[in-house]
DNA sequence: TCTGGGGTCCTAGGACCC
DNA sequence: TCTGGGGTCCTAGGACCC
């Protein structure tokens, strides 16, 4: 048995724990540019707002409606999120984190009533943490995510077929069969974890339009009129479990950090220093992971919505000669790559940097030399074939920037090792004294230079649980 | 008349998820 | 004035191989 436990309006949920006047208002997350809204109170839907639809075109309920707004705060949501993890951890044997905000939990071998478990893990979420969750049963992933979703429906609008005894802990399985056809019916297939807004308008077009059509479907037909994906969905619909629990991820396979503008950015200087700072971030992460990069991709966007703007949405990939996490070798691709791909006259309002092609890296070819001193490498490590250095590759200009480096790197293969050290030294420097402290020349803007392009975020929140200066302050 | 056949790898794009 | 930022998997088609 599978439970999928998820936290009710995350955003708006994390936000309101700190802020408990929130509670029964109309409050919206807004985007990293306080572009659009991410995250929305059940009062903020029920007043029509939509997801990722534009803070501007619904402004307006400030006043008409007593809606809130606030800047997203990430760190936030990362830390309450997990705290929320290592309690549904503790009630089962294994544990997928699915995203920021939701778990798969496999009860395999617990004996007992798991329904009363599910409330007793909710109602430890809610007193420990402050987060409202759902949490929903099933045999297969699909049936418990299918569950929750009943669950949330259940206790926003309880009524027939969605009864309140449905509501915010729910167990189809336990249904009487008439009940539960009913509850089936009234659900739309397009609600069905895995079938989106394409796939159930052709399917309504076959004539499935609920998930009771889906579960009495021919699931091989189905496969064949449509795709696997299609196919192993309705076998989960059906009881027959094709998707494992994932409780060991191996780490991600691509690495992205973009960002839009608070203003176009048509000027390749102010470009070069963004794609930099976006690169120094997605570089951390990739370190943070053990991994090392194949290759870059780089991408800048116009906005379509500036009808009057010449378009323009370039990207390029670059293979690296190596894999590497060297934020200076992986800084100076990017801005290779932008410069490759960059055009004047454009107003661009979105940049993103990609690393993908990921390897852990001890097992990377010539990640050999990154460990190489580190006496925790061991007997276990796989030390292959000597590392050959494509000399010729690494000695490049950094864009007349960085200036020289080092050029040891020619005769020694001490360079690498000493760079996996610069690059712990970094990270560690950052970490205590905040991610700006030491970074690449080519991300830092010169003094006098106004910044155009930063997000604007004027209405975050403190960091309540991670910065000592941020924290919660009680008075009597 | 008749134009091999089977395999792998890579990439771009689509669809979906939160 | 102002329109999110991440990810995953699958498929089709091209390049290449023998």
């Amino acid at each position: 048995m599978y439970a999928l436990v998820d936290v009710n309006n995350m955003y708006v949920s994390c936000e309101r724990v700190f802020r408990p006047w929130l509670a029964g208002r109309p409050v919206v997350v807004l985007s990293n540019n306080d572009g659009a809204c991410i995250a929305r109170s059940n009062e903020a839907k029920d007043l029509g707002v939509r997801m990722a639809q534009p803070w501007f075109e619904v402004r307006h309920l400030e006043r008409a409606a007593g809606l809130v707004a606030l800047s997203a705060n990430f760190e936030l949501y990362g830390d309450m999120s997990n705290r929320m993890m290592s309690i549904a951890a503790g009630v089962a044997p294994r544990q997928e984190i699915y995203s920021i905000d939701e778990c798969f939990l496999d009860f395999d071998g617990v004996p007992g009533d798991l329904v009363a478990l599910g409330r007793d893990l909710r109602r430890r979420v809610l007193q420990w943490t402050g987060l409202p969750t759902s949490v929903g049963f099933g045999t297969t992933k699909t049936l418990a995510k299918l569950a929750n979703h009943v669950a949330k429906a259940a206790d926003r609008t309880p009524g027939q077929p969605y009864d309140a005894k449905l509501a915010q802990v729910c167990d189809l399985g336990t249904l009487p069969p008439g009940e539960r056809a009913a509850v089936l019916a009234a659900t739309a297939a397009g609600d069905v974890w895995g079938i989106g807004p394409k796939t159930s308008a052709k399917l309504a077009e076959a004539g499935v339009h609920t998930v009771l059509d889906l579960v009495q479907a021919d699931a091989a037909m189905l496969g064949r009129r449509f795709n696997v994906v299609v196919e192993r969905t309705v076998r989960e619909l059906q009881g027959t479990p094709c998707l494992a629990i994932d409780d060991a991820p191996e780490g991600n396979q691509q690495l992205m950090c973009s960002r839009s503008f608070g203003q176009p950015v048509p000027d390749l200087p102010t470009l070069i220093e963004v794609v930099s700072q976006f690169t120094v971030t997605v570089a951390r992460r990739l370190r943070e992971q053990a991994a090392v990069a194949g290759a870059l991709q780089v991408f800048l966007a116009t906005s379509p919505y500036r009808r009057h703007d010449r378009q323009h949405a370039p990207g390029a990939t670059l293979r690296l000669p190596r894999a590497t996490s060297d934020t200076r070798e992986l800084v100076s691709a990017a801005v290779r790559t932008l410069r490759g791909i960059h055009r004047d006259g454009h107003n661009y309002l979105k940049a993103g940097v990609m690393l993908t092609d990921l390897q852990p890296a001890g097992r990377a070819q010539g990640a050999l030399d990154l460990f190489d001193t580190a006496p925790a490498g061991g007997p276990g490590s796989d030390h292959g074939p000597h590392d050959s250095h494509h000399s010729g590759h690494r000695g490049g200009n950094h864009d007349g920037k960085g200036g020289g480096n080092d050029g040891s790197h020619t005769s020694t293969p001490a360079a690498p090792a000493g760079a996996a050290r610069l690059m712990q030294t970094l990270d560690a420097l950052n970490e205590r004294f905040g991610r700006q402290a030491v970074t690449v020349a080519s991300a830092v803007r010169p003094a006098a230079a106004p910044s155009r392009h930063a997000s604007r975020q004027e209405r975050r929140s403190p960091r309540y649980t991670t910065r000592l200066d941020e924290i919660a302050v009680a008075r009597a």
